[in-house]
DNA sequence: GCCACCTTACTCGGATAAGGACTGTCCGAGTCGCTAAGG
DNA sequence: CCTTAGCGACTCGGACAGTCCTTATCCGAGTAAGGTGGC
């Protein structure tokens, strides 16, 4: 099970938007966080179509958050790019085989598809717990309360 | 995001196991399930080499439980197949453009990666709540309680 | 001096290749049970 | 009748292709700002 490399960085670009006072270029983004312009271009019109971001084209355009940081939550970006659908995806073998349960008898998921499904809960319901403002905060935090400064003055020299 | 789709073929195999009294075949796993005899074994491999399952050659042989079913967690087979690299892998961007924090700010794991270890942890702690031994009562019931007496009566046709 | 138009440069968006992982398959090495011959 | 050697068939294990998805890239359509010319 593997989670699209693209999430970690639609994430750190929600967090670098939620410190802007005007549209930021997708090709500024992928400097800041010195990683490939194009592909990034690819995940932020993933969060576009999911209306996490708003995207203004045209001289002085770019990407914006479409609300408060405080309201979008990390499962959000995360379902944006990684899409929405359960990682596990059960294909019903118990109604097939030489005891194949009778189809009357499957009008709940299966047994498995449930504990999974339940696991999967957890792990949205966790990630719907913290916002993009709340990491924000963190990352000021673990620099020393100077990230956030350092980031509002890079973003100004644009 | 995706699960293997080995995963379930897995999860059944060992709700089988824990009604057999004897090692029961790869190819007799696959036919009671309606799916790729071939595969299935790749799948069992992995099982194996997790110690979850123990494998005997040679006529009569094939796959039993090492341990109890009530001690084989949902969690351990997920992990025999699917592997137990967390989804989410941090490249540490943190690190790199040109506000890149330095490495002595980074002893700890950067914000996003702690917030996604957070919720993989309680992804796996309710998998890890549920044995093999809990899913075959739920398939029992599920069935009006004949799924396993029919499933031992197959088990012992063999 | 003010307005309208045009040019220009910059932005995003979708369509297009390369790589890797998962899926699916095959055949060979090893092992156990059965059989048959000998004592 | 019991032991033992040989045989046969069955089992798993690792090595080998096919297919789908993720990754990575490019160029074209559209747009807003700024400059320029006219009124």
């Amino acid at each position: 099970m593997k989670m699209s490399a693209g999430v970690e960085w639609g994430v750190h670009c929600c967090v670098v938007l939620s410190q802007a006072q005007e549209p930021v270029p997708a090709a500024r983004l992928a400097e800041f966080h010195g990683i490939s312009r194009t592909y990034l271009a690819k995940n932020l019109q993933q969060l576009s179509r999911a209306g996490l971001v708003r995207a203004t084209e045209g001289r002085d355009g770019g990407y914006e958050l479409t609300r408060a940081a405080s309201s979008i939550t990390v499962l959000d970006v995360v379902q944006a790019i990684d899409g929405d659908q359960p990682a596990f995806r059960c294909t019903e073998i118990r109604q097939r085989g030489p005891l194949a349960s009778p189809p009357e008898e499957c009008t709940r998921p299966c047994g498995v598809a449930r504990v999974m499904a339940k696991a999967e809960q957890a792990w949205r319901s966790s990630l719907r717990e913290v916002s993009v403002a709340d990491l924000a905060v963190t990352v000021d935090k673990d620099s020393g309360r100077t990230a956030l400064t350092a980031l509002r003055g890079w973003l100004a020299e644009g």
